[in-house]
Order: structure tokens, then C-alpha cells, then sequence
DNA sequence: GCGCGATTCAAATGGGCATTTGAAATGTTT
DNA sequence: AAACATTTCAAATGCCCATTTGAATCGCGC
């Protein structure tokens, strides 16, 4: 039999959704603690206050995520085109589900969008290490003889295809009728392709500009 | 002799400033008045309320960048690949310069982040007709037979590179030790023919992945 | 220099929201 | 079942900020 959830379980929940939906600053945490069938207080003696309640929600989608979209298995060294193209797909996918898992895309969004006092922290606690990984990989492919900052460069190119996706796909839902929508999302899968595509293609026009520019 | 600045003139000026430094909702209309030199009623005086000014600020902002920075004389017809890489030159010279057209890819930076109330009447006034013009050109370099969707989609791409780089550099300038941060600025126009390489490169594999996938 | 509309000013007003508080309810230990 | 700790609760409290107000001041035609 499922136990019942616990308040500071379900606080959790609720939060991690209208975070997600809405980022930091627009959620209030009467509205969490409704949408949690909690008292207005619960947060404060749970959590201690709403930032630290905000952290947690991270701590629970990147446990979420990590274990249902985990980086590409190594052939970093042997193939990178294969790994970034792996390493796209899962992004695309994961953007593109259902599930809860949809949530933390969803959360970095917002957190970009509006970074909270705890960005940076947030950011090196659990980013950090695929951000290495990438940029390994775009090294394999473009290097060697590209400088630090042309892989720099190449790598925000690289991450914004993907990253700015999920700001159309996230524009979509919200209804809200601006720029940078996204068509219809009829199927991921060619939709991931197409980006795959461009991603490598800059890459490698990249690479090819780098090498005849050095000459 | 310059005739010295009335008050509107003064509040538009240090408004546009710090809305594109620090976004619509962290900007109180206190400090816009201090900045300004004029009282705290100053803002509800001149413009109605907070809202109205932020309107005038994205006409200022616009007329300004308008003049300094228009877009490429149309060679789109003849040849989309030469006009698109001198859209993104333009972009990425605007970002970098140091005057007060800069502003406007800042704010528009803050608004991406946190859309106003606004945003979509703004949008449609300001900037559809460059995104309409952008569509054009990316159509004549991989169409035809590229459907709506795909269009969209290489589109999104094409822009996220350089709005990515915008949100790069400029939390380069606030100091926040974040990801996506920007190497020194050394030579923007090299960086700007690293951003073009791959821009290009994306959008012709794409129109590859279209055609052989077409066929 | 008088009168009057336009502007400036300092001091309220009021709404939204996170957080606190102290009392009530619930659970746990012996 | 008495004593104690944990959790819930409704009602404050306090802060921040946009906006209002009504009185003072300015600018200018006459």
C-alpha cells in the first residue's frame, strides 16, 4: 500500500511544478502550500523559507532526470559526432516528455530566464560536470589547434540550438503568442534530427573556418 | 547650446538604462527618478504609470538602433547566404558596441527572460518585421520543398546563436559567474565570423538533411 | 506683479507577499 | 493516561514598492 505522502513531501511536489511553470520570483508560496493541501506556514517550518524549499525542488529533478536521462556512455573519445548526437537526442527528448522528468528543462528556463541568488551554486553543483563533457566532446571534434576561447564559442553555439528549443517549446505552452514559438510539435524525433543536423553542420564549418583562417 | 533636458526627456534616458541593466521588475520607479534627478511622482506624472514608460523606453530604444543599425540593403533575392551573414554581422556588432544603441539587445535580453505584459504587442510593433525578413532568406537558401515546420525550426536555430551570444556577454557584464559566460571579448569580428561560419554551416546541412531525407 | 496652468515636491496610502507567532491539535513515550 | 515533542493552524507583522494626494513652486502671457 502506498503510504501517504508526507506534507514535506508533497510540498516538494507542488513546488517543483509551479516553479517550473512559473520560476521563482511569480510563485508564492501561499500558492504552493494550496496546491500542496498545506498550511501557509508549512513552508517556513519545513523548509526554513522559500529560497531553501526552491533548492530541494533542484536536488529533486536533477535526482529525477539523472536517473531517466543519463549523459551518452563513453565513445566521447572514439566517436564525438556520435556522442553530441546522442547527447542532443536525449536533450530534445527529455524537453519533449510527459512525464515529470519535462520539469527540470522546464525549471532551467525559468532560471535562466531570471537567475535567483543561488544560480551560480546551482549551477556548479549539478551542471558543471556535462558542461566539461561537451565541451571534451566539441574539442575531439573541431580541435586540435582551435583556442580556448574558439571552443568557448563553439560550445555556447552548440548548447543554444538545444537550450533555445526549449524556450519555444516552453513559449507554446504557456500560450502566450510571441516570438520564438515552435511550429506544432509533431514528432520529436525529426524534429531532434534537424537540429542534430545544424549542430554538427556549425560545428564543422566551424572546424573547417578555424583551420583554413590558421593557415 | 543644447538646450538642456526636460524632465520625460532625463526619465526616458535613465530608464532605458537601468531596464536593460537590471529588467523591468527589479527596476523601481524610485531609482529611475533618481537616476533622472526629478521626484518620486515624477514617473506617474509624465507617463501614467511604470508600464507606459517601459513602452517608451522600447520606441527610443528602437528609433535609436534603427538609424545606427539597419538591415542589409536587399541583396536577399540574389544571394540569402551574403545577406544573412551580414544580419549577423550587424547583430553582433550592435551587441558588442558601446554606445546606447547597445540598450536594445540588452533589454531585449531582460524581456526574453521575464516577458512583460506588453511583450506581445511590443514584439509585433518592433520586431516582426525583421523575423519576417530573416524567414525570407533562410527559405531562398534551403528551399524549396522545405515544409512550414522545417522552416520554423531552421529558423529558431539560426537566431539562437546569436541571441545566446547576447545573453553570454552580457552576463559577462553583471559579473555573474555563470555558465554560458562568455570568453574576454577580444575582437568581435572575429567572433563574429566564427558565429557566421556556423550559422551557415548549420543552415546548409540542414537543407542536406531535407533533401537526401526527401528523397 | 497678477493670475493661472503646468510642474515638482514630501508625505501618505494601499496592496502584495514572505515570514512570525502563539495557540491548538496530533503523535509518541513510558 | 500523563508528559512531552512534533506538526498544523489562522491571524498577525513587517517590508517593499507603485501609485495618490494636496500643497508648494515655477513659467509666462497680460
Amino acid at each position: 500500500m502506498g503510504k501517504k505522502r508526507t506534507t514535506k513531501e508533497r510540498l516538494i511536489q507542488a513546488a517543483s511544478q509551479i516553479f517550473a511553470e512559473k520560476g521563482y520570483r511569480d510563485t508564492t508560496v501561499a500558492e504552493i502550500c494550496e496546491a500542496a493541501g498545506a498550511n501557509i506556514a508549512a513552508v517556513n517550518y519545513h523548509f526554513g523559507d522559500k529560497s531553501n524549499l526552491y533548492r530541494q525542488v533542484w536536488e529533486y529533478l536533477f535526482a529525477l532526470s539523472a536517473a531517466e536521462y543519463p549523459l551518452p556512455t563513453d565513445l566521447i573519445e572514439t566517436d564525438p559526432e556520435a556522442w553530441l548526437r546522442q547527447f542532443i537526442r536525449s536533450r530534445i527528448e527529455q524537453i519533449f516528455c510527459t512525464g515529470t522528468p519535462h520539469r527540470l528543462p522546464q525549471l532551467l528556463h525559468r532560471e535562466m530566464g531570471e537567475p535567483t541568488e543561488m544560480h551560480e551554486s546551482l549551477f556548479e553543483k549539478h551542471l558543471l560536470p556535462t558542461h566539461e563533457r561537451v565541451s571534451q566532446a566539441i574539442r575531439q571534434l573541431i580541435g586540435p589547434g582551435v583556442s580556448e576561447n574558439q571552443l568557448k564559442l563553439a560550445h555556447l553555439n552548440f548548447m543554444s540550438l538545444h537550450i533555445f528549443l526549449n524556450v519555444g517549446h516552453q513559449k507554446n505552452k504557456t500560450s502566450c503568442q510571441c516570438r520564438h514559438r515552435l511550429p506544432s510539435t509533431e514528432n520529436p524525433a525529426e524534429l531532434a534530427r534537424q537540429v542534430e543536423a545544424f549542430a554538427i553542420g556549425g560545428l564543422l564549418a566551424t572546424r573547417d573556418l578555424i583551420h583554413n583562417t590558421g593557415k
